[in-house]
DNA sequence: ACGTGACCTTT
DNA sequence: AAGGTCACG
């Protein structure tokens, strides 16, 4: 049976590409709820579906290692869903690097050099991290206008926002509202065992493409994910997926992403279940409005502990006109990346990561000589 | 246009 | 009560 990549093991084959841990980390990015399709395998390693393959992914200090497994290692389910031919013995990526078996046996034969297959792999990754969006240069533009932000930044470095699917991140967020992280990765998760198509399997993990609109469409989808534990949810998933087939069409969705951003925004708001904050988010998210802050009570704390926002005092929920208020006060604050920068103080907040904030200073020495001093 | 509850499920 | 939305007043 197939099993989960890990580096060091060498028992499969692994490409890189340059990528310093500055500018994107892994644990960090994959974990602070923009995508609910990661978990850690390994330590470090995070394996995920995307792009409608499998992944395992892990980083040292200067590059992003990636393995893709073949979607036909899955056994036992027809074989017309394939999108991937059998190409899984390359034993060298196209700039030269090479990490199979690492220092240890080696097994495998050479086989072929795919360099095709490597350079559109590699495309998806540099795509969905959005690797052309210099993190250093932006932090550092964003630390000079916010001392708030300067001082968080220089621990979490390397959030990132991802450029998901449009119809992934919609549907995942359309399960947020009133929820936790923890229980959405489980929701997610039985959403694509139920209605997506089965990719691979890996010691005993099942893994699953995201579901099609028209496998969310369907009318029987309401009943399937009520008896899933989605409540309320239920009917907005299948809704919302109906709605877009019938009054626009398979690429809306993702035309979307060159329309302006409220424009945009409107758009998903006139779908069930999805409000400000969703839309904030796909917007965000999957649809490249650098600029959309999603704003949730959390983001509100934020506000009112980190920036003495005053206005809503005495408000019990987020309206549209507080919401608008506190959105424009980020990008006031923040710019045309304020969305950017809002995602690396949530994460900072949650509490699964407030231990890195204790730990002093460790390994950031070397990193910061650049910068004037600060107490 | 702006401000209150109900809503599924789990901690 | 929770990382919200919808349907009223």
């Amino acid at each position: 049976m197939a099993k989960h990549a890990v580096l060091s093991s060498g028992a499969k084959m692994w490409r890189s590409l340059a990528c310093a841990k500055s500018e994107l980390r892994l644990d960090l990015t994959l974990a602070c709820g923009q995508s609910f399709r990661w978990r850690e395998t390994a330590e470090g390693h995070w394996t995920g579906v995307m792009g409608g393959r499998v992944w395992t992914l892990t980083q040292t200090e200067d590059s992003l290692w990636y393995h893709v497994y073949n979607n036909q290692e899955w056994q036992g389910e027809g074989s017309d869903r394939k999108r991937r031919a059998g190409v899984s013995l390359q034993m060298e990526n196209k700039s030269g690097k090479k990490f199979k078996g690492a220092l240890k046996k080696e097994e495998e034969e050479p086989v072929a050099v795919t360099s095709v297959q490597d350079t559109e792999e590699e495309e998806m990754l540099r795509d969905y991290f959005q690797l052309n969006v210099k993190l250093g240069d932006l932090y550092k533009e964003l630390g000079a206008a916010d001392p708030h932000f300067k001082r968080i930044a220089y621990i979490f470095s390397g959030v990132r926002m991802l450029r998901q699917d449009p119809t992934e991140c919609l549907f995942s967020l359309i399960c947020t509202s009133n929820n936790h992280i923890s229980r959405i990765h489980g929701m997610v998760e039985r959403l694509c065992q139920a209605l997506g198509a089965p990719l691979c399997q890996l010691d005993q993990t099942s893994y699953y493409n995201f579901p099609s609109l028209s496998a969310l469409a369907d009318n029987s989808v309401e009943a399937c994910l009520r008896d899933l534990r989605f409540g309320y949810r239920a009917q907005f998933l299948q809704k919302s997926a109906k709605q877009i087939l019938d009054t626009h069409g398979l690429q809306w969705l993702e035309g979307l992403r060159s329309v302006p951003y409220l424009q945009a925004r409107d758009a998903l708001r006139t779908l069930p279940g999805v409000g400000n904050k969703v839309a904030d988010c796909v917007c965000l998210m999957s649809l490249d409005k650098t600029e959309a802050v999603p704003i949730d009570t959390h983001v509100w704390q934020i506000a009112k502990r980190d920036y003495n926002y005053a206005s809503g005092k005495g408000q019990k929920t987020i309206t549209d006109k507080l919401n608008r208020e506190i959105g424009d006060f980020f990008r006031q604050l923040w710019g045309p990346y304020a969305g950017w920068a809002q995602s690396v103080l949530f994460c900072a907040d949650l509490k699964g990561f407030q231990k890195l904030k204790e730990m002093p200073q460790l390994k950031q020495a070397k990193k910061e000589e650049t910068d004037e001093e600060e107490d």
